[in-house]
DNA sequence: AGACGATTCGTTCATATACGTGTATTGACA
DNA sequence: TGTCAATACACGTATATGAACGAATCGTCT
């Protein structure tokens, strides 16, 4: 955002610059991209990849307990679950609780992790490079702290 | 995300709690949820404000500018306005130049501003509050930073 | 004046996100 | 054992997001 338009409403100045919502939403925008941009080459996006490593990492896992686990709500989990579903990355079958539909990983979707994980590992390390190791690390709190805080 | 599950993959797992992009897509979704909540009252939300406010302050500005200034796709902005628009919050309109279609806030738009002004500054102050507002000074000048550094 | 690259935009396709509603299943309780 | 609240889910609706493609317009250069 440019500091030019100061002809403006000053109170809508200040507002669009200091809203918190604006300002992690635009990060997030960017920082998808950039994460995307450079794992593009890999056939997978950043947040496919951590919805893969959520499944590997849980194991065989209802769509609830993903869902909790990635502060995401699980209607949504199960349309990107499926997404990856329809790839075959991921599995999705009926556990022992008729109700439930546990999601596992595949074999080529442990494959796909593969192929992204030094891609990804270059997308976050050339981020952490330029940003500072310190600052990053220090901002990676304070985000994981924030989302705690807003949860529910 | 809960710390259980430690007998996966330590790979998946540190990745998973490390990717900067999992982290500010995390809390960009609990925190917009976060404002939401506190302004579905004022019948707008947070998202619509930023961009309400955008118009606001830039005047009749086309597509383009105003994406660029809000690090927003252009067909993005487009959509987005067209919901503010269909509500009547927001008036399009051919620019001199008749490729473009500068958008301008409307009656009903600058009402809106006023009636959720004090709803989004209830959610920002509670915020910050909670947070710390050092803190939160400091981690608001990282978000721009962050995404100034990843921008295109 | 005509040609042509550059600019501005709309549309389509795909994904990501959440809410509300309705359905099937489970477990507990009378 | 029948009832019923709670649980787990799917689906429809709405918004947010970006890439790819193509159409209209503009400015410039010959």
């Amino acid at each position: 955002m440019n500091e030019d338009n100061l002809s403006a409403n000053p109170t809508q100045v200040r507002i669009a610059w200091h809203c918190t919502c604006f300002n992690i939403r635009r990060a997030s925008r960017t920082i998808t991209q950039f994460y995307d941009d450079i794992m593009a080459a890999s056939g997978i996006r950043a947040t496919q990849f951590t919805m893969l490593g959520a499944v590997a990492m849980m194991g065989p896992a209802s769509a609830t307990r993903l869902a909790e686990h990635l502060a995401l709500d699980r209607t949504t989990l199960t349309r990107n679950l499926k997404v990856l579903a329809d790839r075959g990355l991921v599995e999705i079958s009926p556990g022992s609780d008729r109700r439930e539909r546990v999601a596992s990983i595949t074999g080529a979707g442990k494959a796909a992790i593969e192929r992204a994980t030094p891609v990804w590992r270059e997308a976050q390390d050339r981020l952490v490079a330029a940003f500072g190791e310190d600052r990053w690390r220090r901002m990676i709190e304070d985000m994981s702290d924030l989302a705690a805080l807003t949860e529910e």
